[in-house]
DNA sequence: CTTTGTGTTGAC
DNA sequence: TCAACACAAAGG
């Protein structure tokens, strides 16, 4: 059953009688589509634009300037992201195209974890939904550790295959080449025609790292001409963010959903890590990376990372920065700025990382 | 080349 | 505040 935001009306002249909704927020649109007050094709949800190749854009709008969310294929998707969006940048006083109560708690608290940026990144990214999921697992796991006094934490991640990266690989190619006989007994098979050629839509696959949190979607397909399984749109920018180069070595791993937690209706589909391991020459030869201990400055990122001309790859919190042959122990917090500017203009002035004010819990 | 998402405008 | 529309910028 779904709920449409049909009437715009019923939006803006909605009671003002604050009391006694059971909603946690404030929606007001017709929530049941009783009558045949059905929804013509051209109806459009909130947020929510025509694209003019047919998909659907989503947009809000936060002090007086426009944030993309992103495209979408579907109207329904492009919905959800606005809804994801304006209950991140508006908390209780959003107005959505589903009702709140459609996205679970823990959805909401994940929600909250996060900065108005990192959402649009994701959104944008369409790593949400995995990244999402990621959450409750984690979730779900700790709160089976603690009811149990269990440590039983690890998941057993287990080596699908290794790759040692080429010139192209990490060149302005912008594409990996994955051995024909891995990608065929290790990923997810890409449907094709009889021509060999991909059909139905493009097939994305997401990876965790096991460094930084968050999640990598690739496009993957299989090139008829080379006949090799390449993974491209995205690959560019984890080169770049990982700062790869030839002869570093690609770890791919996958372990089976680790949770048996009822509740939890986990997919069967195995989760998939990228990592990678820097070839010997480089790890020595690491540039002198300029670190600056500006302690002052404040990332409102949330990944850490390399950034423009930096070698360096930091992650968060435990970093153990190898510079010259020496291991250099986290004292120097390096501030890094990374992600589109425009990103963190959206938290600007704010409480990037806190909770939904208003939100119930 | 395709697609995204920005510039801009006018209705609400 | 919001969406419609045109089209330049981005990206593959």
């Amino acid at each position: 059953m779904e709920y449409h935001y049909c009437n715009p009306s019923s939006l803006t002249t909605s009671s003002t009688t604050s009391s006694s909704s059971s909603s946690v927020l404030s929606y007001s649109g017709s929530l049941t589509l009783t009558n045949k007050q059905q929804c013509s094709p051209p109806f459009k949800y909130k947020g929510v634009v025509p694209q003019p190749n047919g998909r659907w854009g989503a947009q809000l709008y936060n002090s007086n300037k426009r944030v993309w969310i992103g495209t979408y294929d579907t109207q329904h998707q492009a919905a959800n992201a606005y809804d994801m969006a304006i209950i991140r940048f508006r908390g209780a006083q959003a107005i959505t195209n589903f009702p709140i109560h459609h996205y679970g708690r823990p959805h909401l608290k994940f929600l909250a974890t996060l900065t108005q940026a990192r959402v649009i990144d994701m959104l944008r990214n369409h790593t949400y939904e995995d990244e999402l999921a990621r959450f409750i697992r984690a979730h779900n796991r700790e709160k089976k550790n603690s009811q149990m006094g269990l440590d039983q934490s690890s998941t057993v991640r287990e080596l699908m295959f290794k790759k040692v990266l080429t010139p192209s690989d990490v060149g302005r190619l912008h594409r990996l080449v994955i051995p024909k006989h891995h990608a065929e007994s290790y990923l997810p098979k890409i449907a094709h025609d009889y021509n060999g050629e991909n059909v139905g839509r493009e097939t994305m696959l997401c990876f965790e790292d096991g460094k930084k949190d968050r999640i990598w979607r690739f496009k993957y397909c299989y090139w008829k001409s080379s006949q090799n399984y390449v993974l491209t749109k995205g690959w560019g920018e984890f080169v770049k963010d990982k700062g790869l180069k030839p002869g570093d070595t690609l770890l791919f791993h996958s372990s089976n959903s680790d949770t048996n937690i009822e509740g939890s209706s986990d997919n069967n589909s195995k989760r998939l890590f990228i990592d990678h391991t820097r070839c010997k020459e480089q790890a020595d030869v690491v540039k002198d990376a300029t670190v600056s201990n500006d302690s002052a400055t404040s990332s409102s990122s949330d990944r850490g990372s390399d950034n423009g001309n930096g070698e360096i790859a930091l992650s968060s919190s435990n970093v153990v920065i190898r510079l010259f042959g020496v291991d250099i122990c986290p004292l120097v917090r390096t501030v890094v700025t990374v992600g589109c500017d425009r990103m963190q203009e959206l938290d600007g002035g704010g409480d990037a990382r806190c909770p939904i004010s208003t939100m119930s819990g």
